[in-house]
DNA sequence: GTATCTGCAAAACATTTGCAATTCT
DNA sequence: AGAATTGCAAATGTTTTGCAGATAC
């Protein structure tokens, strides 16, 4: 509970009602949501919180630093908790996202032709656990 | 020319005129355009293409391994006649994505957790050689 | 002639913007 | 009071859908 209010705190972003509650739905669901699932599951809680409030914060968050927005699907953003570097898996049959422990890399310099590489961003593919177990 | 069309025939895709133009643009255009990009550049040959038209288009071209999507910005696909793996790099700058030589691998196995892993997909973000250059 | 493909118009989503009301200090 | 935040309503941008007419085999 301090924890949450603390995150916020340290990274210099106002500690409003609406944040902690966004910023908690993200530490609690790992489930790398879209904009629309954050906002259906606190529309419970806070029948009064607008999308608006939801993309207002999420941007904040980004810039500070607290949370990673994540591309995959192509057509909406989603948002993790954890903003250290860590890879994604797409369940090509589910489409739930799940952080998977591996470390990517590329095999080269930090410089190819001229063009300066700052950051790898990588996602793998594939069928998750419980999709594999109940195929059968 | 005839190999544009052969490429569309050996896929099981009808070579039809505005499907044979689109895939000619992809090959021509190595930008990794977006829907837009494209209906702005066949307007001019063919004014009464239609955005539709290119959506139906490019989805056949994706479900027949003729074309790779791609997703880096969230807000809009991109698509790229080099169907087959690669990783792209997008210009932090001037927002361009270009295709750029190098390696990308994860460490680790197929199979983490149970969760089967089928294909990796890795960009990288940075500062391009033409940014770079123009900077000083 | 029957399947498929094209393209218009409208609908459906995701996101952004303008702004007035609210909240916090 | 003053600055930041919230949330409504409208606008924007991308993609999807329904459907009638055109095209191809």
């Amino acid at each position: 509970m301090e924890q949450v209010k603390n995150a916020l705190i340290s990274k210099n972003i106002k500690p409003t009602y609406q944040r902690l509650e966004i910023y908690k739905y993200l530490r609690n669901n790992r489930n790398h949501p879209t904009v629309d699932m954050i906002y259906e599951s606190l529309l419970k809680k806070i029948p009064t919180i607008s999308k608006t409030t939801i993309y207002n914060a999420l941007e904040t968050f980004v810039e500070k630093g607290l949370v990673m927005p994540i591309v995959i699907t192509g057509t909406e953003m989603r948002y993790d908790a954890n903003a250290s570097k860590h890879p994604h898996f797409l369940c090509e049959k589910c489409g739930k996202i799940i952080d998977i422990d591996l470390e990517c890399r590329y095999i080269g310099k930090m410089n190819v032709r001229g063009n300066i590489i700052n950051e790898m961003h990588c996602y793998l593919r594939g069928i998750c656990q419980n999709c594999n177990n109940s195929g059968h």
